[in-house]
DNA sequence: ACAAGGTGTCATCTT
DNA sequence: TGAAGATGACACCTT
């Protein structure tokens, strides 16, 4: 935050004008005027010796033509709750003996019918056996709650469905079911490959699910009943309704309970055994083929998100996200890591010897790739930096030009390649001119003016015949200005070691030689500068190392949303397979019951209540009507 | 001519 | 308190 409130004061940038504080009162910096523009000089460093014995500004002054190079100017959801099946157990009685509910009090009292659990599973295990795996909600009625019956037409919503079933309440938010779906496919269209994506509306070879299926991109999916019926091919699979107290439920032979009658069981029979149990969802007067208690279709509201193909091409889609993503993307990311940045932090890469290695000793190992918080990347970097980059640039010295040729050829340097690609495209150029290869750390625009004149590297036949004179000159034109500020100023030491020196023996250095004001101001400004332009080059590095960690998070967090949204449409399957299980277990329990005069009940007036207990209790519509409208604003109110 | 990216430098803040 | 490091901002350069 403060550094925002830095950037107003340099807005226009120190700029130059702008930078008064101690510069402008010291005077020792002239802010030319605009008449000069885009001259790097308009602000220049001056270093006339002004006795800096701290460091400070105000003691600088406009720098001498020390350096006749260097030009004049001036520097510077869901709901399963059971509640439904309590409130009705309020207008329920208890069989004393049997332990069945039944309603306490309705109309025409003697069409109440509580049925023995244990005998609807047996009923239904002569068609549907049940599996011994599958797990099921304890609360029977809630499940049934959930049943989704909302697309279907107001005059047809009495039929044979549980009385909870209304047409209004979907447990499940289909607004959020599709962005979630659509979520995926944007995911699948930004990561995967177009061949990855055709999958997705195209029919996988050997799917049976969706052989007799096809989606557009852009149209909503359809319910085909037929593909449930291939899917689930009767209810034979995972299908352990109840649990084993409830089938132990004591059996009722009462005269409370109507007899079943299993009238047509063999037309029952064949009928469930090749149901469709897509239909099973749905309300059985939908179904004009069947008798009046089974066969009831409705549209599925999950049908068109959570259909068997799309669920799997999902499936298939992630996969391929994330099987054909992470290796790909990850070995990419490394070499971004690597090469890109071309600023590895990792110290295996710093050279063995540096010019500056008595501070080299702060070498530490770390690696960019292994620290996913920035910070401790910061840290590292920060504590690598000096061994290095200890041996970047500021070395003009000619006095110890040899050494520092020597140095420079020995082990250099993680950032040679970037450096070079970035100063001279050529590395061969380089190659010829070993003693160069530290040059460029150096912008030409540190050159003197002169030097920039004429900064064309010489053509090869040049260098090639060119005189050791030659030689020098070209290598002058690669040192930095303060490089040649200080051969001008005849400081007596690299700039390397003014740079890279601890303090203590920075200033040892100092006392063992008769340094003059301007002598020191400037080999202070020059460690400044130095110290500053590494500490940028790792800030960079940091920054660029902070990037790709959060490209990296983002990517993470995209892969796990794809698994989330996979494991969610998964759990959506199968809570539909169960739902169209006890829609089916309810048609046939409903279709098996008899009146008095041994004719079946009408859906349309009666319906099959679960009840908290396990017990299953015939209601009347009215009652069932209403309880399930009990059951909806609960939710509803819960939400607000 | 213009944009983008790299680099050096300064001022300022933090450690 | 001073040294050193970190960082935003700017100018300049190269491509």
């Amino acid at each position: 935050m403060t550094r925002l409130d830095r950037s107003s004061h340099s807005g226009g940038g120190h700029a130059k004008g702008s930078r008064p504080l101690n510069s402008l009162l010291a005077g020792h910096r002239v802010a030319q005027p605009p008449s000069a523009p885009g001259s790097r000089a308009s602000v220049q460093d001056i270093d006339l010796g002004a006795g800096r014995e701290i460091f400070d500004y105000s003691h600088r002054q406009k720098e001498q033509d020390v350096d006749k190079d260097v030009r004049d100017g001036a520097e510077q959801e869901d709901t399963w709750s059971g509640e439904g099946a309590e409130a009705l157990a309020r207008n329920l009685l208890v069989d004393g003996e049997t332990g069945e509910s039944f309603p306490a009090q309705v109309p025409g009292g003697e069409d109440q019918t509580a049925l023995s659990l244990e005998e609807c599973l047996r009923l239904l295990e002569a068609t549907c056996p049940f599996g011994e795996n599958a797990e099921f909600p304890a609360d029977i009625s809630s499940i049934t709650e959930a049943v989704p019956s909302e697309s279907e037409p107001p005059g047809l919503q009495n039929n044979l469905l549980s009385p909870l079933l209304t047409g209004t309440e979907s447990p499940f938010d289909l607004e959020q079911q599709w962005q979630d779906l659509m979520s995926i496919m944007e995911m699948q269209a930004m990561e995967v490959n177009t061949s990855t994506s055709e999958i997705l509306y195209s029919a996988p070879p050997g799917d049976p699910l969706s052989t007799n299926y096809s989606l557009a991109p852009n149209t909503p999916i359809n319910q085909n009943v037929s593909l449930h019926q291939a899917s689930l091919g009767g209810c034979s699979q995972d299908f352990s309704l109840f649990s084993p107290e409830a089938e132990s439920l004591p059996v009722a032979g009462s005269s409370t309970l109507l007899p079943l009658v299993p009238s047509n069981s063999t037309s029952l029979n064949s009928t469930f055994g090749s149901t469709n149990l897509a239909g099973l969802f749905f309300p059985p007067q939908l179904n004009g083929t069947a008798n009046d208690t089974a066969g009831p279709e409705l549209p599925d509201p999950l049908g068109g998100l959570l259909d068997e193909a799309m669920l799997d091409e999902i499936s298939l889609m992630d996969l391929a996200i994330e099987e054909g993503f992470n290796p790909v993307q990850a070995s990419q990311l490394e070499e971004e890591f690597d090469s890109d940045s071309g600023l590895s932090l990792d110290s295996s890469h710093s050279p063995s010897s540096l010019s500056g290695s008595e501070g080299s000793s702060s070498s530490s190992s770390s690696s960019s790739s292994s620290s996913s918080s920035s910070s401790s990347s910061a840290s590292s970097s920060a504590s690598s930096s000096f061994s290095e980059e200890g041996a970047v640039g500021y070395s003009s010295d000619s006095e110890t030009l040899d050494l520092e040729e020597a140095e420079g050829a020995v082990g250099y340097q993680p950032e040679y390649s970037k450096f070079c690609r970035m100063s001279y495209q050529d590395p061969s150029q380089l190659s010829c001119l070993p003693y160069l290869e530290h040059v460029g750390h150096n912008h030409t625009y540190n050159m003197a003016p002169s030097a920039l004149d004429s900064a064309d590297l010489p053509p090869p036949g040049a260098l090639k015949k060119g005189s050791k004179e030659k030689q020098a000159d070209f290598l002058d034109k690669q040192m930095s200005r303060d490089e040649h500020r200080a051969r001008a100023m005849k400081i007596p030491f690299t700039n390397d070691k003014i740079i890279n020196l601890p303090v203590e023996e920075f200033n040892e250095l100092l006392s063992k030689y008769q340094l003059s004001e301007a002598q020191l101001s400037l080999i202070r400004d020059i460690r400044r500068r130095g110290k500053n332009k590494m500490a940028a080059q790792n800030c960079r590095k940091r920054k660029l190392d902070t990037i790709l960690n959060l490209e990296r998070d983002v990517e993470d967090l995209q892969r796990d949303k794809a698994r989330l949204l996979r494991e969610k449409v998964e759990f959506l399957r199968s809570l539909r397979q169960m739902k169209q299980k006890v829609q089916s277990l309810y048609q046939e329990v409903f279709g098996r019951l008899r009146d008095e005069n041994g004719r079946p009940y009408s859906p349309s007036q009666y319906a099959l209540q679960y009840a908290g207990d396990g017990s299953v209790l015939l209601i009347p519509r009215t009652l069932a009507d209403q309880q399930a409208r009990r059951q909806e604003r609960k939710p509803k109110d819960r939400r607000k």
